[in-house]
RNA sequence: GCCAAGGUGGCGGAGCGGUUACGCGGCUGCCUGCAGAGCAGCUAUACUCCGGUUCAAAUCCGGACCUUGGCUCCA
């Protein structure tokens, strides 16, 4: 397996610090609003890295962080007249149940910033003893210019970390120097007792105290989006390799491209955000995930109606393909004897896995699930393919969809689609009716009906079955 | 300014030294009372530009141009 490490910017073979354990480490959120589908592109890929790395084998824990405690939960807790906890606390759970709705299940625990504070506490105390931090009237910092490796993820030198665009805390000795604990302001609540006075963590020291309690201080891949590359990552190294003297902090950084809309990031900042939910409203959840798992975790990709709705009729494709060969499995009887496998499912799956060995190439790994479609469909037609064959290739659809985290073989629900008893007995109705016409051959009063209908955005179609199914526009429920 | 990721057919998007990517769309056929859906086949002057290396370059090297992101809030 290869992975591509954003520290060397090489593809390299995955090698675990511990036979067949591996330790996924992805920076969770902060809870202080609803999450946006640019998250979702995220967690999305690293869900399929888990769900990869499990069916390969190998034992994975997956850790996550949730920030708890930070500046903008404080102040959008003060707007809105709640207590920073029960704000965070909400957003926590929301976003939990995005996660869940959006089949992302392979996180194996969320530690929270605010559960680790005595890790926090241990590990800036170790950085001060060893003279990596130092101590202000606003908080403790962590000494940059004492660790020689620093920029190294981002590379860059330290001369290119001179520039900032945010103005610097005025005691800090270099403008590159990153709060480790922040004493406490005037008035505020949220604070816990420390060897420096009252006051809270920084926000980069949550992540390595929470890796090195579940972890230690060496673990195998952190996960995250480009942006948190700097100053995030590289003060996590810097805090991590400078406490524990240990190198590296972790063996291959992964990091994910931006969900953009137009060409430009999401972000809460641009307020050209979706948040999840919202999205989840107009669209089936996979066909979200087939969305993202279209293009390489690594690249950025354009978020709109449009590609939604490609990926969607793409989706729907593979799904197809997964009916028609149930439906040809029921019609004839169980083969005993499973021989060998089917030649072109075999063909598919080295395929499937090869692509996905080469740094999670989802999209070529989607292309070898195209080839079976199309292949085993044509076979069907031409009446060519044994029942073993048909068993072996929905079995193989199957297997790709768990890796994936797709539901092939179920019909596709959109969430927010409402239901009318009413409506739906009236519609049920008249095209009963019309199927006593059509019985009748009375074909235009019948195709009158179906337009008719079809101007009210339902859609009929006739079939050998189905008849007295209707769908809305734009919706997969049949 | 520095660092990073990109610029591929009508669209999305792989490939990264020589063979059809794949999907969406379009076209044709099959199926169907018709339409749609479905299936198959076909389709595309495609690789930002200029040099160079090579028998052979989207792919490697050099140089431009453009887009996006990061440079201490960011998934």
């Amino acid at each position: 397996m290869k992975i591509q490490n954003t520290m060397t910017g090489n593809k390299e073979n995955f090698q675990p610090i511990h036979n067949n354990r591996i330790n996924l480490f992805v920076c969770g959120p902060t809870v202080y609003d609803d999450s946006h589908i640019g998250h979702a592109r995220t967690y999305i890929a690293f869900d399929v890295v888990a769900r990869y790395l499990k069916y390969k084998g190998f034992s994975v824990f997956y850790l996550q962080n949730i920030t708890d405690v930070d500046d903008k939960i404080i102040q959008r807790a003060a707007e809105t007249g709640v207590s920073p906890r029960s704000l965070a606390r909400k957003f926590e759970q929301r976003y939990l149940e995005d996660m869940r709705a959006l089949g992302i299940t392979n996180v194996n625990y969320y530690a929270r910033a605010t559960e680790n504070i005595p890790e926090i506490i241990s590990q800036i105390e170790r950085l001060s003893e060893l003279g990596f931090a130092y101590e202000t009237e606003t908080g403790v910092y962590f000494d940059e210019s004492r660790f020689g490796d620093f920029g190294k993820l981002s590379h860059q030198g330290a001369e290119a970390l001179e520039k900032h665009r945010i103005e610097p805390d005025s005691t800090k000795r270099n403008p590159g120097d990153f709060s480790l604990w922040k004493k406490r302001q005037d008035g505020e609540e949220v604070t816990w007792d420390s060897p420096w006075g009252k006051g809270r963590p920084g926000w980069h020291i949550e992540d390595t105290a929470i890796t090195e309690n579940y972890f230690g201080a060496q673990y195998d891949i952190h996960g995250g989006a480009m942006d948190l590359i700097f100053p995030h990552h590289e003060a996590e190294i810097a805090q991590m390799e400078a406490a524990s003297g240990k190198k590296p902090l972790v063996r291959y950084w992964m990091h994910t491209g931006f969900l953009n809309v137009m060409n430009e990031k999401m972000a809460k900042s641009l307020g050209n955000f979706t948040t999840i939910r919202d999205m989840l409203r107009e669209y089936e959840a996979d066909a979200f995930r087939f969305f993202v798992l279209l293009a390489h975790y690594r690249s950025p990709i354009d978020f709109s109606e449009k590609a939604l709705e490609q990926a969607r009729k793409s989706l729907e494709r593979i799904r197809q393909a997964a009916k028609i060969i149930e439906e040809q499995l029921e019609k004839a009887p169980e083969s005993s004897a499973p021989e060998q496998m089917d030649p072109a499912v075999a063909l598919a799956k080295a395929k499937f896995l090869e692509s996905m060995d080469n740094d999670f190439n989802t999209p070529y790994a989607l292309k070898a699930v195209f080839d079976l479609v199309r292949e085993v469909n044509r076979r069907i037609n031409e009446k060519t393919i044994s029942q073993t064959g048909l068993q072996d290739a929905s079995e193989q659809l199957r297997e790709f969809g768990e890796i994936l985290g797709l539901s092939f073989y179920e019909v596709g629900k959109r969430p927010a689609e409402k239901t009318d008893a009413i409506a739906d007995n009236l519609i049920e109705l008249l095209i009963e009716t019309r199927q006593k016409l059509r019985e009748k051959k009375e074909w235009q009063l019948a195709d009158e009906i179906r337009a008719k209908l079809s101007e009210l955005d339902i859609v009929i179609e006739d079939a050998y079955e189905g008849v007295g199914k209707y769908t809305t526009k734009g919706s997969t429920i049949g």
